[in-house]
DNA sequence: CTCTTGACTGAGG
DNA sequence: GCCTCAGCCAAGA
């Protein structure tokens, strides 16, 4: 593994991992931290990989804390479960309160 | 190098 | 509120 190669997907684990205990973000604000504002699409892309991984993927959403990413998991409601497991309300796949549960890397980093 | 594919986002109808 | 379009960029074939 070179340093050139532990970049964006090794970058978008090490900040999901550090996403708190009943928090969420999105694609987009990862992207802007690790400086690819621009890259949300890849941020998804790399959650791919993280499985076999202890990346908390459920904890990743889109801007509208909408769980897109939901239908990557095993069940139909496994990323639901996972996050109200943790606090977190979530309706119709979509996260309630999420100004309170919102974590923003840029910001509290 | 070119083309396709996305777990995205924002703007427009 | 819903649907569509376009821009964005990295990885894989």
């Amino acid at each position: 593994m070179k340093p050139e190669t532990l970049n964006f997907f090794d970058k978008v684990y090490e900040v999901a991992k550090l996403i708190p205990f009943g928090r969420v973000t999105s694609y987009g604000a990862i992207g802007v931290y690790l400086g690819a504002a621009r890259s949300a699409r890849m941020v998804g892309y790399a959650m791919n990989g993280s499985h076999g991984k202890d990346v908390p993927a459920h904890r990743v959403v889109n801007k509208k804390g909408l769980l897109t990413g939901k239908h990557h998991f095993a069940g139909t409601n496994l990323m639901q479960q996972l996050l109200e497991s943790e606090g977190i309300i979530v309706i119709n796949n979509q996260i309630q309160d999420l100004e309170k549960v919102y974590w923003d890397p840029s910001k509290e980093l």
